[in-house]
DNA sequence: TAGTGGTCTAGACCACAAA
DNA sequence: TTGTGGTCTAGACCACTAG
């Protein structure tokens, strides 16, 4: 019934989900692990497999004895932090056409601390971006990204920066972007902030101070983002342990 | 080797997590899946199900081809947003001794939007506690829980409250907490919260706004929290899709 | 090429929930 | 009691990495 490639764990979870998506599992129950393994035509394990996938999504819920159940709850929940990759996505999924502009690109050397974290020489430079999302032309969110000059491998022009970083980053440089260590740290706008979000001066708002790390666990860039939080708001779903 | 109850995989996740906490595997590689197999005398699909699982928690990472790594990056990682469970655990993971204080506590009639969110009736009521954390006895969290009264099904007093929300409805309610949806607004100190938390008016903060649910889904309680965040901070791990 | 993790199978028994 | 998900086994082959 299934091919192989891209795997069966990965086809029947795909298929599973847009059952769900589809609202065919009309009362939230889904079919049974067994059930679905002989509609596939694969086995249990490579069921399970892809049900559990889906659960640390947050799609399903399981219930030893009772069964398999679409998760409600969490299905509309449209930004979920863990899962924030790009904001471009961010902000669709939000219903909005985003757009970006570049504020700034200047190279500067180091201070301390980023030289520290980044693992970077005195010597070498930093890029610095500053970039602007609007959300259907209004500005909603602020980034600032710094990386080291020396990892890139390739040319870029001003205009390559309206791609997602971690696009940006695959396309120009030989590392790739594997993940963000953020730190959620309330501020409030001030000077060229205010005017670039079009917020007044002491409006509270959220921004992240972040650290992207490549495959190999090696920090390559930090970053810094703000938000207009009238406009955007982030939802966590908060478990026991794991 | 390892006996039944807790589970293999369970007893296996334990045994390696420790040797890691233990650094035991200097150099950051772990002993192959069939080694650890043989060494625990189980299955390597039990292995597996163990490596996943700590995977998941971000201890581990693996390489096709090449092994199975400890996570030097996120093992210093104290409160991840996505595993706070109780603040006193988060207080005591930064290195505080945490203590709680009852601000207050009522009984009120829900507005609309409290009404509709919680299933309640016009003429239900909610308890509403004001709770606040102190880490060496300074404060730093300040809570607000809202309970529709008919979950409980035992008499309290005001010292129960002092134990950890998901504690008091298990003792003394017929629910269960199962996990909160929570939504991380910006706000600014002021009035009774600046007093509160000892913190000069217009400071920023973070606050959360949250839902919690219990095992069958259903809503149970609404809860806002206020952070100082200069003695707390969050963060998260942010990947693609997953 | 050897060894690692990734995928998949077929089958077994257990724990739990609902009828 | 029946059927569900939870755990576990033994073994197979594939895809990838490193020496």
């Amino acid at each position: 019934m299934l091919k192989r490639k891209p795997s069966l764990t990965e086809q029947a979870k795909t298929y599973i989900k847009q059952r769900i998506q589809n609202d065919e599992y009309d009362g939230a129950r889904i079919p049974s692990e067994t059930e679905l393994a002989f509609q596939l035509g694969v086995s249990r394990t490579t069921i399970r497999d892809a049900l559990s996938r889906l659960q640390i999504e947050g799609v399903i819920y399981r219930k030893q004895g009772a069964g398999t159940f679409v998760n409600k709850a969490t299905l509309q929940i449209k930004s979920r932090l863990e899962e924030i990759w790009c904001y471009e996505n961010v902000l669709e999924d939000h219903g909005y056409v985003p757009s970006t502009r570049i504020l700034g690109m200047r190279r500067e050397r180091p201070d301390l601390e980023q030289s520290i974290t980044l693992g970077m020489e005195e010597s070498e430079e930093l890029l610095i971006v500053e970039k602007l999302f609007l959300a259907n032309d209004r500005p909603v969110i602020l980034t600032v990204n710094q990386i080291p000059v020396k990892i890139f491998e390739r040319p870029f022009v001003v205009e390559d920066l309206h791609a997602p970083v971690f696009q940006f980053l695959q396309d120009f440089s030989r590392r790739r972007l594997s993940y963000y260590v953020s730190e959620i740290v309330p501020s409030t706008v001030s000077g060229a902030l205010s005017e670039a979000l079009g917020l007044e001066a002491q409006t509270p708002l959220i921004s992240f101070e972040e650290t992207g790390y490549d495959e190999e666990h090696e920090p390559i860039l930090l970053a810094r983002s703000y938000f207009r939080d009238d406009l955007l708001r982030f939802r966590l779903i908060r478990r026991e342990v794991v």
